[in-house]
RNA sequence: GCGCCAGUAGCUCAGCUGGCUAGAGCACACCCCUGAUAAGGGUGAGGUCGAUGGUUCGAGUCCAUUCUGGCGCACCA
């Protein structure tokens, strides 16, 4: 045996400064420095000048907390969105929002407040004084947290315009929302209406259902007979003959609300029994009869006859204290649990009452003033009087007049005022709403009409069962309640005239507007009413009441939903910002069909007749690896700083891209190692290219272009170009149609199939041995090149930090800006091999019979098939046009075809002589005159 | 309770208008390589397609019912 000498320094191994270990936890906050000292943002702006924009708008999270998971999710989706337009040349001003006002903040604040003792002052000041306060606490607050989601935000290495984000609450957004509000105002979709919201007597507010804690109380709980009207038609319903006039019983735990009784309703379905109890004729429901027979005490009771809910609807009754007769109506919501089956309903004290009450065109009717009190409607009785008082004195009312079939006490849980801890009601008070079914003033049609025929014409939905799910939500949805009863929020810019009645018009809501504009909505606050509208002119303005004297005016003081502030953003950003309307995308979770996504279509169209968005992309939500839904309170929560430490934005973006976000997406830490390990993967891959191109000659784009895509389509180079293409096309698809996931298994699969598996270890033996210039090399060089130039693009938008440090070991230090790059469409710059060659499936195939030969020839202690040699049958000569390649595409010595043969077969060749420089027998190694054993490849490279 | 959606190998998912022994990647097992090396390659095992019933010559694929989970709405006088 002779000695074998050492080739490796001969060889032309891989050098690479791309290091194989990412270590992103560091490396990102650096990337992200560097991005921001540089202002790439701006650079990209520039270069996207004068390109077609791509109006892609964020809806504004609220500013309140730490980023979640879900925030995650929502801002990498959107950020890949931005990143592949760009790299379709496009371009895209994306501005970042805020959702500021609201309740959760401002409830907060007052926690605070009321826990470090300032709430008791605050009752000292004004009106103006004491939500001024307040608001400067909220604005405090909110500042706060959109500072600390910005920086979390970023973090993700998303790209938007944080230099200068919306917020709802600056003053030129609001202005644009009072802008919207005029204008809606003017189409005549907007009006005042009572509707029953909670009610704290103590403070003499309307609150939201945050503000409410839930305390135990007893309560009466009383059966009361309303008399029927019409016997004839009561024996008619149940064909039956009676004696004296039936009663329907209902049961209330809120005898104050008797005197607001205008329905009584019952179930269509269920059936109803006139029965006779203890000498009187009364109806139930069948099915509490034995409930309700048993907690009365009554001793005789007799069914006479039943009749279905349905047939009873239209009956009517008299009020058994008030001078009046109601009817019987119909409700899904009457249950079989408690009471009698028969609902007593009052509009203005209930929401389901309320409900009723629109339907059936019955009056919201609230004898309940702010104090507390009954108003002068009621019966003498009870006029002056409080509600709790109330609640005895009507039972002893019905008690004398013969209508209480019994009385007990009744305890639950009631919603008390969480700062007075006092028992609230439920009372009908004057809001403001925005009509869906009344015509508007422009072309005569609802909001709602304008809504459907946008989701059924004109919405592109993404993915497609977005469609049936708005329009399920449009068709069913009430008039929209705009107004609040808060301090941190943008005033509804209404004011009470001297006679009582309210003035607001479209130019009156401008003029505030421009007043807003400047000094922000805390000049409804601060200034007086003739400040406020020092602008407005009455003379000119069609709508002004004869009447009005603007020195007499007063503030009002409801507060816009923050829902119409956000819903208005179309305005206030894209319109205003002159960013472009409609928006090309607005994309959220599937949550926002309900929120955002239907309250900016209807002031949008209202307003502009245009819907504000050609596409929705909505996303699932995110749940544990068992598919429940995560919350703090679970224990299941991820946070979003730990899987930064632990995997980075990179990994996590890597996660998302490939996630199907249609429907439920689970989430777990495990994820994430396997995001990462299929991260690596990529990376290695690139590393190889890289690290294979260190010595090639200083190609310009094109020149590379043009080199690799001359490679013959016989060759390995040829076939990659063909693959390299169709993943470029196919990418690119997949990404205009929002189909990351179909994008990031092609990436993925192309790296570890068609690049590691087959032509990484295919060509290596020419890049390592091959002479250093030699034309074969420098083919592959120039095809590794432009797999580079292809995939930093395509991967750019899924991950900028890594695709960034790859194309700048690529290009240099000096590279131009990737983000600014756009892709090369090889398909379209043409050549033979830029098109996939149908001819090579046969060659793959015989590739893998290959692999399958090789492991049953391991048996025969052939473990390297560097020492084998294959013959393949080639009946047809498919395979002879490639047969030069086959040897590298297999990774063994040598092959030969065989027209005749019918199976691979594998051959040893551990006695023939073995390159001690590339270790291949392929039949020309001999002695060489340096001593070495070497083919004649070899031999020439060494210059042997 | 109502509307929308999902339920296919341990995990993440493909399976279009119903049609050969249900596919991929990861993980796993075994093996190779040691000149991509805290890398790379090969082979293989693994599923009663949530359940039940039906339509059909034939269903993961259509229909009905049901269970589980998610989002939104409603939730009781």
């Amino acid at each position: 045996m002779s000695e074998t000498r050492d080739y490796k320094p001969t060889l032309n191994l891989p050098k690479t400064s791309f290091p194989m270990k990412a270590n992103l936890a560091q490396a990102e906050p650096a990337t992200l420095a560097r991005w921001q000292s540089a202002d790439i943002a701006g650079a990209i702006a520039t270069a996207r000048k004068t390109a077609t924009p791509f109006v892609f708008h964020d809806g504004p999270p609220y500013a309140n907390g730490s980023i979640h998971v879900g925030h995650l999710l929502n801002k990498v989706l959107k950020d890949i969105v931005v990143r592949s337009v760009l790299m379709e040349g496009r371009g895209c001003h994306y501005v970042p929002g805020w959702d500021c006002h609201g309740l959760p903040i401002e409830h907060r604040v007052m926690t605070g407040l009321v826990e470090s003792g300032k709430a008791a002052k605050l009752d000292t000041l004004s009106d103006d004084h004491r939500r001024m306060a307040i608001r400067r606490e909220c604005a405090a607050y909110a500042t706060k947290f959109i500072k600390s989601q910005s920086v979390q935000m970023q973090r993700l290495l998303t790209l938007a315009d944080y230099a200068n984000p919306y917020f709802t609450m600056q003053p030129q957004y609001e202005a644009g929302t009072l802008e919207v509000f005029a204008a809606l105002l003017e189409q005549g979709f907007v009006f005042r209406q009572l509707k029953p919201v909670h009610w704290s007597i103590a403070n003499q507010t309307a609150l939201a259902e945050a503000e409410l804690e839930y305390e135990d109380r007893v309560d009466p709980s009383i059966y009361v007979d309303f008399e029927a009207v019409d016997r004839a038609k009561v024996d008619a319903v149940f064909g039956v003959e009676c004696a004296c006039t039936a009663s329907f019983m209902i049961w209330t735990t809120t005898p104050w609300t008797l005197p607001a009784n205008l329905a009584i309703a019952v179930h269509p379905a269920q059936q109803y029994a006139l029965v006779e109890m203890d000498g009187a004729l009364t109806i139930v429901a069948a099915e509490m009869l034995d409930k309700v027979a048993k907690i009365a005490g009554a001793a005789a009771v007799r069914t006479l006859a039943t009749a279905r809910g349905s047939d009873l609807v239209g009956l009517e009754y008299h009020h058994p204290f008030c001078d009046r007769k109601s009817r019987i109506v119909a409700a899904d919501y009457v249950t079989m649990e408690d009471g009698t089956g028969l609902v007593h309903t009052a509009p203005g004290h209930g929401d389901d009452d309320y409900r009723t009450g629109l339907r059936e065109g019955l009056e919201i009717y609230c004898p309940v003033q702010g104090d507390g009190t009954f108003d002068g409607t009621v019966p003498e009785w009870l006029r002056g009087k409080l509600v709790w008082d109330a609640n005895g004195l009507v039972v002893e009312y019905l008690r004398t007049s013969g209508h209480l079939v019994h009385e007990l006490k009744f305890s639950h849980s009631y919603p008390h005022d969480w700062r007075s801890r006092t028992p609230v009601i439920f009372r009908a008070t004057e809001q403001w709403f925005i009509g869906v079914d009344r015509p508007g003033n422009r072309g005569g049609q609802s909001l709602r009409a304008m809504a459907m025929d946008a989701v059924n014409n004109s919405i592109k939905f993404v993915p497609q069962w977005g469609h049936s799910r708005m329009k399920g939500m449009i068709e069913n949805r009430p008039d929209w309640c705009i107004s609040r009863q808060r301090a941190w929020g943008l005033p509804i810019p209404a004011f009470r005239m001297a006679t009582d009645s309210v003035f607001m018009t479209a130019a009156s809501v401008r003029a505030v507007a421009e007043c807003v504009r400047t000094k922000g909505s805390d000049a409804w606050f601060t200034l007086s009413p003739a400040e406020l509208l020092a602008t407005y002119d009455a003379s000119s303005d069609p709508d002004a009441p004869t009447d009005l004297a603007i020195d007499a005016l007063t503030k009002m003081y409801d507060i816009f939903d923050v829902w119409f502030e956000a819903g208005s953003s179309w305005n206030s950003v894209l319109r205003q910002r002159a960013i472009g309307f409609p928006a090309d995308l607005y994309l959220e979770g599937s949550d926002q069909h309900r929120g955002w996504f239907q309250l900016s279509m209807l002031p949008a169209l209202g307003v502009t007749g245009t819907n504000p968005f050609r596409t929705l992309l909505t996303h699932g939500f995110l749940v544990d690896k068992d598919g429940k839904k995560m919350s703090k309170s679970a224990g299941n929560a991820l946070d979003v700083d730990v899987i930064l430490k632990d995997f980075g934005a990179e990994v996590a973006r890597w996660w998302v891209s490939g996630v199907a976000y249609d429907g439920d997406i689970r989430i777990d830490l495990d994820y994430f190692k396997v995001a990462g390990e299929s991260y690596r993967k990529v990376r290695n891959t690139l590393r190889f290219l890289l690290s294979n191109l260190y010595d090639a000659p200083p190609w310009t784009q094109e020149e590379a272009t043009a080199r690799a895509t001359a490679a013959t389509p016989e060759s390995i180079d040829g076939w990659l170009m063909g693959e390299l293409a169709a993943l470029e096309s196919e990418a690119r698809a997949a990404y205009n149609e929002y189909d990351f996931r179909r994008v990031h298994l092609a990436i993925f699969n192309f790296c570890n199939e068609t690049l590691s598996s087959v032509y990484c270890a295919a060509v290596k033996d020419r890049l390592y041995c091959d002479t250093a210039d030699s034309p074969r090399r420098r083919q592959t060089q120039a095809v590794a090149r432009v797999a580079m130039e292809v995939l930093c693009r395509l991967l750019a938008p899924f991950l900028p930090h890594t695709a960034e440090e790859a194309w700048m070991a690529l290009r240099g230090s000096d590279a131009p800006l990737l983000f600014a790059q756009t892709h090369l469409d090889l398909a379209a710059i043409g050549g033979v091999t830029a098109v996939r060659d149908p001819r090579w499936s046969a060659v793959m195939t015989a590739r893998s019979a290959v692999s399958k030969a090789l492991e049953g020839a391991k048996s025969l202690g052939i473990d390297n098939p560097l020492d084998a040699a294959v013959t393949l049958p080639d009946p047809r000569g498919s395979l002879a046009p490639f047969e030069k390649e086959l040897a590298d595409l297999c990774g063994v010595s040598q092959v030969t075809l065989d027209a005749k043969a019918t199976i691979v077969t594998v051959s040893d060749l551990r006695s023939q002589p073995r390159c001690d420089r590339s270790w291949r027998r392929d039949g020309t190694v001999r002695q060489r005159s340096d001593g070495g054993m070497l083919s004649d490849r070899d031999a020439l490279s060494v210059g042997v």
